[in-house]
DNA sequence: CCTGAAAACCATAGCCG
DNA sequence: CGGCTATGGTTTTCAGG
């Protein structure tokens, strides 16, 4: 069930992971095989657990989403609590698209997106509003996406 | 071109990345719409470049990248050429999954993936030794991922 | 702009090397 | 395990409201 992962299973993976819209025939002669071993090979991946999904990747600065922002988050104390109240709020928000418990200091760190400026401000100050036991708060800006995720390296 | 994008729509772009695997019945029936309606407006949508690509997720733990980092990075210099050399050399190095130019002192964050500490030791010294310009790098280890990325918010 | 049916295409299972 | 073939389902197109 674990490793049993040759170079054509990494090669399936490295394929739909930046493009799972083709069709089988393509992924086939793609990676060597024809579309109904490609097939297998894809069921088989996906049963053991290494794909955690399909989805469109929609095109951010198209949707208006032009702002991009990392966030750390102090909080006023690290108690079990505390730390919950605070990531149960964290995901009732839209505009946070990750929430990452750091090492260290009991910081996160929240990836957020919003239109402009002005968003921002609201978005801050929505933040601050709802997101409880918040101690410190600094916005480091985005200027430009040097690298765009592209897949894992597998 | 631009802005006609209703409430259906939407429905189906915030359908779709959650999930591009559905038939075009289901997806119809999710936002009310028959099968070849839903496909127009789908791709009309792909047309005005509201939609990057499909893409597989791939499990990040089931293939053994446990570990997470958002590593800053300060350059010695940002003139231009510094700039482009650290930029071209950040992107072929298949750990590092984005890298972003951050507003303020001309830094970077760098979120990277590895296996294990051991990894991890390995990653950081190839990173130090081929990326040229660097003054100073500060890594952060994500020990959890409270929120994971869901889809913008659209 | 939608529905519903027809046509083209594709995923998928069975069977044999 | 992989290839080939057959079939059922899905996407995609088209006629009509």
């Amino acid at each position: 069930m674990n490793l049993p992962m040759d170079d054509i299973d990494r090669k399936i993976l490295r394929a739909i992971q930046r493009d799972s819209a083709r069709s089988m025939q393509d992924l086939g002669d793609l990676v060597g095989l024809s579309a109904s071993a490609c097939h297998r090979r894809l069921k088989s991946l996906e049963e053991k657990g290494y794909i955690a999904g399909y989805r469109a990747m929609l095109d951010r600065v198209r949707l208006g989403l032009s702002m991009q922002f990392f966030i750390e988050v102090s909080l006023v104390s690290q108690s079990d609590t505390t730390l919950e109240a605070f990531e149960k709020a964290v995901k009732t928000i839209p505009e946070v698209l990750e929430c990452h418990l750091m090492a260290g200091q009991s910081d996160y760190i929240l990836r957020v997106v919003c239109e402009d400026a002005t968003a921002f401000e609201r978005l801050h100050r929505d933040l601050v509003a709802r997101l409880p036991g918040i101690a410190r708060v600094h916005s480091n800006m985005s200027i430009r996406e040097v690298k765009s995720f592209g897949g894992l390296p597998v």
